[in-house]
DNA sequence: AGAACTATAGGACATAGACCCATAAATATC
DNA sequence: GATATTTATGGGTCTATGTCCTATAGTTCT
């Protein structure tokens, strides 16, 4: 077995296992648990255009394949990098996920 | 001097070093092969509004928490799992990855 | 009974994101 | 060297995604 990380802190992990341990003697429950962990997990980071293209570029694809990862279209993606358009809402979610657990972890 | 890459990446040189193997078997043609490195990333599965909800009492998460972890607003999930709208794109992206990969997977 | 959380349902609206075309630079193939 | 192909920019138009707003109603607490 692999030792996943999934957290990126040691204060967020710390954090979790607080609640988990409130969780083992029913102070929490599974539900209250599961939603504070996506309070705490789910923040998405701003992002600017020049953020996106060195994510882009250190992964290595053209912007076609970024964008086939993202299940957006090219030409898209090659406005998002000059700025001429912003991402948002989930587009920014994956984007996020994707510069904390890198490239592959969205395909 | 830079050395002159003929790949981006690791990556991209392996997947790109195995579809020419096919070709030179002639599992492949040219065409499949010129497009290979954007065609296996394209793989997002239609998903219909019962599925959603399914994936999402799965989870065992109320439509706000499940909202928050694809980044979009509470009412939008309400009128997705609906019908009343249709996700695409990035939202759907994200969806089809947390059915391969699960919930927790896009934390 | 009163909060608080849950989900449905309506309408109004802004803009994300698709699709269209042309241009030009690198890179690949002959 | 000539010719395709890939790469990316940049203009425009336009649909419907997704947000915001309000109201209604069923649960589950205290």
């Amino acid at each position: 077995m692999k030792k996943k990380e999934k957290f990126r802190s040691p204060i967020a992990e710390a954090m979790h296992e607080t609640v988990r341990g409130m969780h083992r003697v029913g102070l929490v429950d599974k539900q209250t648990m599961r939603e504070f962990d996506v309070r705490c997990l789910t923040s998405v980071e701003d992002l600017t255009a020049a953020d996106i293209v060195a994510m882009r570029e250190e992964a290595g694809v053209s912007q076609a394949v970024f964008a086939r990862a993202l299940n957006v279209t090219t030409d898209y993606v090659s406005k998002i990098e000059r700025g001429a358009k912003r991402p948002s809402g989930s587009t920014l979610k994956l984007l996020s996920l994707m510069r904390r657990k890198g490239f592959e972890a969205i395909l």
